[in-house]
RNA sequence: GGCGUCGUGGCCAAGUGGUAAGGCAAGGGUCUGCAAAAUCCUGAUCACCGGUUCAAAUCCGGUCGACGCCUCCA
């Protein structure tokens, strides 16, 4: 039984899909204007993770991710470079693509655009407005009406009295309410628009994902997501607007990850203080993004540093090092303990599904895993062979997979190679002389190359890394 | 000010009533020519105060602190 966290009841709760094996996932992506970085690398991880391990417990998964390509950033950015803004945006989209391929992310089962969407929100917004939940501004705008709908803030857990004081409303806004939002904005001369029975204009930024996720999952769906700072008003917006138009609940379960920390706040666009995706993948591996989400609890914050970073990179050193081939030389384990090594698999397989079941608690999936690589490393050490390991490391790369981590060993060219092995062999040449001082030193050398050396009874071993 | 999350060993982090998982780092041992890898051993009473209970990191109240949202934001 898979329990999840539910933002809108601020409990854990079991999951129960809508239709027997299947998951309506509805992700809010990202507006593309800028490289991403790496806290919403984070986000997409997350969800990316739960998209798999869903998958695994046999579920299909129908994930939507949106993008978000019509914006007031867009238009200011586009024009700034003297650039279509849906060329800008499109150009940002394949961008963000390609990021999340680098990052070993699933490609969602399909991305709406904004921009794509057009008619099925303004069909959605007249709606609304029948419904007496939305009204036409003169200026052109049309507002959701906050006050026509009972239960809004049930997400955000906020009460309209207590927004009063912080609302604003801009010159130009004509607003029956302070807390009403825009459904569709009027254009402002020169910009980007489409026409409506309000005129020139273009859509709200809430109500494009309310209609993109009936348009691609339907009225009701299973688990609606996206980062923490989402949940109001955009998440809080969406219920209201949805669940106006469709009279039924919206999304069952609301799922928020938590904010990556950079220095002790949050990393944002605005703030400035960013590391981009690339910047990122310039310098480590995308195993190590996926292992810093994965070392802590989704909803909480995830403190990015030199340190944290290094201090994945090793751990996953450690799961690499699990699934690296028995010794050659070894004469095999004696029956009970290889029996064992099967069963601690077995055992490993059970925790990890626990754990991750209850709310994807990664932490704790991570302590099985290295539970079991104890358990391969002790059976090696003890003369297991290839064989008798092959239960135990195909569990663990079953299992690390499910989290998406890939655990490639790097690899050099075949030229570079050659030049190692060369200097490898001189080594054992002089190692054979006992000249230790030599051999020291090609090891230093070979260390400086990037390569790794470990003597062993069947040999010396070697790796990049 | 309002809403919410949280405060566990040097760092990251599980654990929601019965005397603290795991990873990284550090120190020591085994192995090794020396290393590396592996393995073994060593370390926290859980922000603070008060309460409930036979028993609390875990429940309740309070204090202090951090972070997020309340404006665009993954």
């Amino acid at each position: 039984m898979i329990r999840l966290y539910n933002t809108l009841t601020r409990k854990k709760e079991e999951f129960q899909t809508l239709e027997p094996n299947l998951v309506k996932l509805y992700v809010c992506g990202v507006t593309v204007y800028n490289d991403a970085h790496v806290g919403h690398a984070m986000s997409a991880l997350v969800f990316d993770i739960v998209r798999r391990y869903l998958e695994y417990r046999g579920y299909t998964v129908n994930h939507v991710m949106n993008y978000t390509d019509v914006d007031d950033k867009i238009i200011r950015r586009a024009s700034e470079l003297g650039e279509e803004p849906l060329a800008l945006s499109q150009r940002y989209i394949e961008d963000y693509d390609n990021d999340l391929k680098n990052l070993n992310i699933l490609p969602a089962t399909s991305n709406p655009q904004v921009s794509k969407t057009m008619p099925l929100i303004i069909e959605f917004i007249q709606g609304l407005i029948q419904k007496e939940a939305a009204y036409a501004a003169p200026n052109g705008d049309v507002y959701f009406s906050v006050s026509s709908d009972d239960d809004y803030g049930k997400l955000s857990n906020r009460k309209l009295d207590d927004m009063h004081a912080g609302a604003r409303i801009e010159i130009g806004e004509s607003k029956d309410h302070p807390m009403d939002f825009a459904l569709w904005k009027a254009a402002k001369p020169g910009e980007i628009s489409w026409d409506s029975p309000w005129g020139k204009g273009r859509p709200g930024w809430h109500i494009e994902c309310s209609a993109m996720n009936l348009a691609e999952l339907g009225e009701q769906i299973d688990i609606h997501g996206g980062g923490n700072d989402l949940i109001f008003p955009h998440h809080e917006n969406e219920i209201a607007q949805t669940e106006s138009y469709t009279g039924k609940q919206f999304s069952r379960y609301w799922i928020h990850n938590g904010m990556l920390q950079l220095g002790g706040e949050k990393m944002s666009k605005s703030l400035g203080n960013m590391v981009t995706i690339k910047d990122f993948l310039a310098q480590r591996d995308a195993d190590v993004m996926r292992m810093l989400v994965l070392n802590g609890n989704y909803r909480a914050p995830l403190i990015f540093n030199e340190e944290t970073q290094d201090a994945a990179e090793k751990s996953l050193e450690r799961l690499k090092a699990a699934l690296r081939p028995a010794s050659s030389s070894s004469d095999g384990l004696s029956a009970e303990a290889a029996s064992a090594l099967t069963a601690q698999s077995g055992f490993t397989k059970e925790s990890f599904v626990n754990a991750m079941d209850d709310d994807f608690n990664t932490p704790l999936a991570l302590a099985a895993l290295y539970e079991l690589v104890k358990a391969i490393n002790t059976a090696r050490d003890n003369g297991a062979n290839d064989g008798q390991l092959k239960i135990a490391q195909d569990t663990l790369r079953e299992l690390t997979g499910v989290l998406g981590l890939q655990l490639k060993e790097k690899q050099g060219s075949s030229e570079a190679d050659a030049e190692v092995e060369a200097l490898i062999a001189e080594r054992n040449e002089a190692r054979k002389q006992k000249q230790w001082a030599r051999s020291d030193e090609l090891r230093d050398q070979l260390k400086n190359m990037g390569v790794t050396i470990e003597d062993s009874k069947d040999g010396t071993k070697w790796r990049w890394g």
